[in-house]
DNA sequence: CTGAAAGCGCTTACAG
DNA sequence: CTGAAAGCGCTTACAG
């Protein structure tokens, strides 16, 4: 016999649909022997409930939210772009995503946003933004009102966040390490560090992994005191500049924030393509044009689809208490060069 | 007002849900007018078909089957145990997978799977394995029945397969020798290169885009002629140690095909980690327990997980005559080191 | 605490 | 060539 559905659970208990659907969905009222009864029957038939069809009766809608700092940068383009894109193919499944690009770091937005997210009626979250107390408490308030929520690209794990979407920083770290170290064959001096600000918890653990292997696995190379781009592209070349001018032995760069372009334009500049080896994170238009160029050696990236789609799975299984698989919503350290680029 | 339903398409056309039905999926035996209209009413409202809907009317199921190799091989295993954990996702989706190891080379066995196919229905198939004329006479036969057909890890591009899933092998190549010459740092010396079979066109393609790299940037390592390890680990151990034994410069082993696992074998036995270079292809047990020992330094991989689950929703696509998301389905050149394992 | 009936958005025989 | 009615597997008021 094929599937077994609502109507032989019914038949096998001795019920009406109805009942059937108070046991699956356990909703209040229904006697513990009728409970009983119901659950026997599933287990008997080998029942396992057909989620489009209830979907479609109920004519369930899930309704996610992204929210995104406003700040510029050519990765969340990226992001935001593959979150529509995303957005595009789970129309069929029922999803609504809208994107809210939000000053994060602002209380009184942040409570704006909460306050239209509640009025919209979202079904689910996911907030990326740095680690604050601000932070923590619209993550509070969110799943307050029940909604699911997953903490994106950065995690807020003193939070009640559901999950996770993004990748180990300090693994993450480490993988650049490696690159530079090796890339930089038998050269010796130092390595000049720039991240966005050291208060954001993912650029901390990105360092830290950089330097545990530059120091176990490549004794030549010495790791220089972290300097601060500001998620500015502009800032980011004067301070590298600024690195490259006061130390003569640098053999490589490594930014572990945004602003890599700032580092390529300097590279380009002063004509260091190939001779000074350059790490950084994430696969934009400039950073790719970067490695097609030369100035750029590696890039360690996070799939922006990936990121996207991850994220609105993880949200919708949240909502319908269903489970994940985990490798698929594992997301990856990519390692990109000029010739894997996708 | 909210997303038009048949019933609107047919209040607004003036005609019953049936004529609406037939138009909508293209059915013969409407009159030119109707159809003009119906058409018309669609697009004037914007409807848009809710295919899970449509999927529960017709209780329509996908029958697939992947097709590979009977050849042991740990790669197999692993894409095996990922297309069953992608089958068991899928069965929400109404999808059921089954995976068939055949000997692809054997023709008898190839009709024999095709009447097997064909007798149990299947809507797409996945097949895997050297392009022959064989391989090519069964996709034929596969696209006469109107089944969706993907050729998976190796193309078949003189076939009429609808889709390949898979990455650029020239290209994957390309990325080997970057990071052979790259690992190498300042030595210099020659290379080894050991495949599966010289018939094979992935590992033709490896071979050509590994040479290309070598001999454009990295003039100081030269490739050897390349070795045959015939999908075997013993075999390949063999060949590899010969190589060596015949070669007193060799610096670096890039095995482009199965066997990793003689080659990392050898490099223990030698107490050779850490100086040759070892680039291998797929992630798998074995490999990964030779990058972390360190045998091996770096793995170009396809995953496993990727490529059942955009093989599985390019034949549901194909079935359903509805586009993919291109980026979601563009496999990745992965490359592994020890540090961003996942 | 439980059930009969209608409905979600689509498709399918069957009749005409 | 076209339509009325029943049905896919589930849920939801409404009655009792």
């Amino acid at each position: 016999m094929s599937k077994p559905t609502v109507h032989d659970i019914a038949r096998e208990a001795g019920v009406s649909l109805a009942t059937v659907d108070r046991v699956l969905n356990e909703r209040a009222g229904v006697r513990e022997v009728t409970v009983k009864r119901v659950r026997e029957a599933v287990s008997r038939l080998g029942y396992v409930r057909d989620i489009s069809a209830a979907n479609l009766a109920r004519q369930r809608r899930y309704r996610f939210a992204f929210l995104l700092p406003d700040t510029p940068s050519q990765f969340l383009k990226v992001l935001q772009d593959a979150i529509d894109e995303a957005a595009l193919g789970l129309k069929l499944d029922r999803c609504e995503i809208q994107v809210l690009r939000v000053p994060v770091s602002d209380p009184v937005a942040l409570v704006n946003v909460f306050r239209r997210l509640e009025r919209i009626a979202v079904d689910g979250v996911a907030v990326m933004g740095n680690e604050t107390p601000m932070m923590r408490d619209l993550i509070a308030r969110l799943k307050a009102r029940r909604m699911a929520v997953v903490a994106l690209i950065t995690d807020q794990p003193n939070s009640e966040r559901d999950h996770f979407i993004g990748i180990d920083n300090m693994a993450a770290g480490r993988t650049a390490a490696v690159l530079m170290g090796r890339f930089a064959g038998p050269r010796r001096g130092s390595v000049a560090v720039v991240v966005n600000s050291m208060q954001a918890r993912d650029m901390v653990e990105r360092r830290i992994g950089f330097d545990q292997v530059l120091s176990e696995q490549f004794p030549g190379l010495t790791a220089l005191p972290t300097v601060e781009g500001r998620d500015d592209h502009e800032v980011t070349a004067r301070v590298i500049a600024q690195c490259l001018d006061s130390h003569a032995d640098v053999v490589g760069i490594y930014c572990a924030g945004a602003g890599l372009r700032g580092v390529s334009q300097v590279v380009a500049e002063r004509g260091l393509a190939g001779r000074q080896v350059v790490v950084g994170h994430d696969l934009t238009p400039h950073s790719r044009a970067a490695l097609e160029a030369g100035t750029i050696d590696a890039i360690i990236n996070q799939n922006a689809g990936h990121l996207a789609r991850s994220a609105a799975r993880v949200l919708k299984a949240q909502c319908d208490g269903v489970g994940v698989i985990a490798s698929q919503e594992k997301i990856r350290i990519e390692i990109v060069i000029k010739e894997n680029l996708p």
